[in-house]
RNA sequence: UGGCCUAUGGUGUAACUGGUAACACGUUGGUUUUUGGUACCAAAGAGUCUAGGUUCGAAACCUAGUGGGCCAACCA
């Protein structure tokens, strides 16, 4: 395998680390927790290509668990999906487990640790513990229930756990301080009473193991030795560690290993949305069809748009793991269903828009049935036939009247060869009353070695069957649609991410089946939607090709470019970033930026300027930069002073024609 | 007016734990081509947020600053 030459990442260095130091390989145990409240997405997948990887890499079991400890949210319909999800995906966990099938085990804990003065029952309002928790700036004041007995503690939560209590009445907290630092050290909440139906424990339990109390846990009783989750739980990780401290003085003997919960930066797509409450928004706006339009970045969505596994899979791989927050470009998701279908989908042709041409040498009632590859990449994909007969479509954008030399499509007088077929030149059209070209006509040559610029798809009318086609677009209009502050993110509906398109398709096609892959030659990677019957075919369109000719056509929207993120930061910070490579660059290049630079300068302060004149002496360029700068101040009436002699004295000394140049300047 | 995380081409990830920035996508040219696809070749693009320090040597280590992110649900 060639994955041992590949640089680890942190999490395998991480891992690579622990084996050093005496971890036994066989103790290596991953687990993926999803919450069984929503449908997968896209940024799942990252965890789970994490968590899984890293079990098929060191050959170790990964256990799916569904973190069911909100019986307010969660259902059965969303573990199904959750499971045929990840099958799909390719991987296999070890176990499927639940976080349910403890809530016993973490009740005897927890009643340990009120014994040891752990953990206290309080029973204020929610919005008084909250009031007594502080702010990230302030710290927290204990509240009145801090310092029950234990006796009283034991009751009370036996109570609740009896079912003698109303929700919100009481609920049990772990007593660690109330003035830490961190806030979920300040006394976090372990159990809240919740009379709901469970959907595995049914009404077994009314009282519910909070996050903190439930996962790391559930990670132990597994052995899990690799606890791996994103970015937003790393101040989680004190209090994880906290409580797995407590409960393995309670069960060291049982459960000897400790898990390690380790944070990396979740997978953020532009001009998409990962939440799955927007998620559900969007289906409840009726702005998609469900959880697996295919338009949606559920995995499901993504399936039925035509996403295989492999293209997933080498999706999360490409993207790699690291702890910065990203954003990643859909094109290299694109890339990658494109490298595969590339090797994998049947070409076959299809019109979707179509002009009709008309081949008037060859003969009316002739038809010939042409072999045509299936697919070039692979030999083993074979051939078919095609019909041909003096009716064809083409693709009306194949067509046009005259045209220059970068046209290598059909035009009047010009030849092109149609796929699989004759060479044709077109001799003249058939206008409507407004002046559209309704018909081509062609004239045909047998001779196909000859050389022409471009091939077109086609597809015979009298054979052709018509079929309906999606066309997706992105559903957002907006990069990062959820991340403005004064607006939402249902502002930037795309209204046109939806285009239904009636097509016409060669026959061979009517024994497609539901989620068959082809590729349209020419178009794009089309599937077989769910939708079809046996009337009517549906299909997705997954993706378009790769189309180069579609950017030497003149584009329209070319605004709206991205502003780098320098243009946030101060004029000061914006020249100094000049000072890095001010003196490296070329004459033409150094011009430009000493002019932007003057211009910046001209909203800098002395004080933002004199720390600069301290630079050391090899950092010629910030010097450099420092001097325009200080020059646009003095022109504005800054007086000169010893700090500022100084400097321009050094600078006239030194070695560097350019710095001396703009020191003399200034003398 | 706290704590924690983070900063490498346009995007994402690397750099054998200190030896002079690589890979993929994207971009731009070109070759091949019965898909303006694929494949192949080539090029441009960062000197590693800023400043100071340690060192013969720093993207990496230290200090300070700046930018970005996370933390105040009886959610996970």
């Amino acid at each position: 395998m060639s994955t041992e030459t590949k640089a680890l990442n942190f999490l395998e260095h991480i891992i690579e680390e622990d084996l050093a130091n005496g971890l036994s390989k066989d103790k290596l145990r991953f687990r993926f927790p999803p919450e069984p409240n929503g449908y997968l997405h896209i940024g799942h997948t990252k965890a789970i290509g994490i968590s899984f990887g890293l079990g098929e890499k060191y050959n170790a079991p990964v256990n799916l668990r569904f973190d069911d400890t909100n019986p307010a949210k969660e259902e059965q319909e969303y573990v199904d999906a959750i499971k045929e999800d990840v099958s799909w995906l390719g991987y296999k966990w070890a176990e499927e487990l639940y976080s349910s099938d403890y809530f016993q085990e973490l009740y005897d804990w927890a009643v340990l640790l009120i014994k040891e003065g752990k953990a206290y029952v309080d029973s204020q309002s929610s919005e008084a513990m909250a009031e007594q928790k502080g702010t990230p700036t302030q710290p927290g004041i204990d509240g009145p229930y801090r310092n029950r007995t234990v006796e009283e503690n034991i009751e009370l939560f036996a109570k609740m756990k009896a079912g003698e209590c109303n929700e919100g009445e009481h609920i049990l907290r772990a007593k660690i301080d109330m003035q830490h630092p961190n806030m979920l050290m300040r006394d976090p909440i372990m159990y809240r009473v919740l009379k709901k139906h469970h959907h595995r424990t049914a009404n077994d339990w009314c009282i519910y193991p909070m996050y903190d109390w439930t996962h790391g846990e559930s990670d132990y009783i597994e052995q899990i030795s690799h606890s791996l989750c994103s970015l937003e739980f790393k101040p989680h990780r004190e209090l994880y560690d906290w409580f797995k401290e407590q409960v393995f003085g309670f069960a060291k003997n049982k459960y000897p290993m400790l898990p390690k919960q380790r944070e990396f930066a979740r997978l953020n797509l532009n001009y998409t949305i990962m939440s799955k409450r927007k998620l559900l928004k969007l289906l409840e706006e009726g702005v998609v069809s469900g959880w697996d339009d295919p338009r949606m970045p559920t995995i499901s969505g993504l399936r039925r748009r035509g996403y295989t596994p492999q293209a997933i899979r080498k999706f999360v791989e490409t993207v790699g793991v690291a702890k910065r927050e990203n954003i990643i470009d859909v094109s290299l998701l694109e890339f990658c269903i494109r490298e595969d279908l590339n090797k994998k989908a049947d070409r076959v042709m299809a019109v979707l828009n179509p002009i009709k041409l008309i081949i008037t040498n060859y003969p009316e009632d002739k038809e010939e049935w042409l072999e045509a590859e299936n697919n070039q990449e692979d030999d083993s994909a074979g051939y078919r036939k095609v019909p041909f007969s003096r009716e064809l479509y083409i693709e009306k954008e194949d067509f046009k009247e005259a045209a220059g030399s970068k046209f290598f499509r059909l035009t009047l007088g010009g030849e092109v060869r149609l796929k699989n077929a004759y060479i044709i030149k077109a001799e003249r059209v058939v206008k409507d009353a407004k002046g559209n070209v309704t018909e081509v006509h062609c004239t045909y040559s047998e001779d196909t070695e000859k050389k022409v610029k471009g091939t077109l798809h086609w597809v015979s009318i009298k054979h052709a069957i018509k079929v309906e086609v999606r066309e997706y677009d992105r559903l957002f209009t907006d990069e990062a649609p959820d991340s403005h502050t004064d607006k939402d993110f249902m502002d930037f509906i795309n209204p046109n991410s939806l285009k239904i398109i009636e097509a016409f398709v060669e026959p061979s096609l009517t024994k497609a089946k539901i989620g068959e892959q082809f590729q349209f030659q020419r178009l794009g990677y089309f599937n077989v939607d769910k939708d079809s019957t046996s009337q009517k075919l549906v299909f997705n369109k997954t993706v378009g090709l790769r189309d180069s000719w579609a950017k030497v056509k003149p584009k329209e929207n070319n605004n709206l470019q991205k502003q780098p993120q320098q243009n946030k930061r101060s004029a000061i910070e914006q020249i100094k970033s000049y000072g890095k490579k001010y003196d490296r660059m070329q004459d033409q290049q150094r011009e430009k930026a000493k002019a932007e630079i003057q211009e910046l300068a001209k909203n800098v302060t002395y004080e933002d300027l004199e720390p600069l004149f301290g630079t050391a002496v090899k950092k010629t360029g910030t010097r450099l930069i420092t001097m325009i700068s200080l020059g646009v101040l003095l022109d504005n009436g800054l007086q000169k002073n010893d700090a500022i002699n100084d400097f321009i004295s050094k600078a006239l000394n030194d070695k560097n024609e350019l710095l001396v140049a703009e020191a003399s300047a200034l003398k």
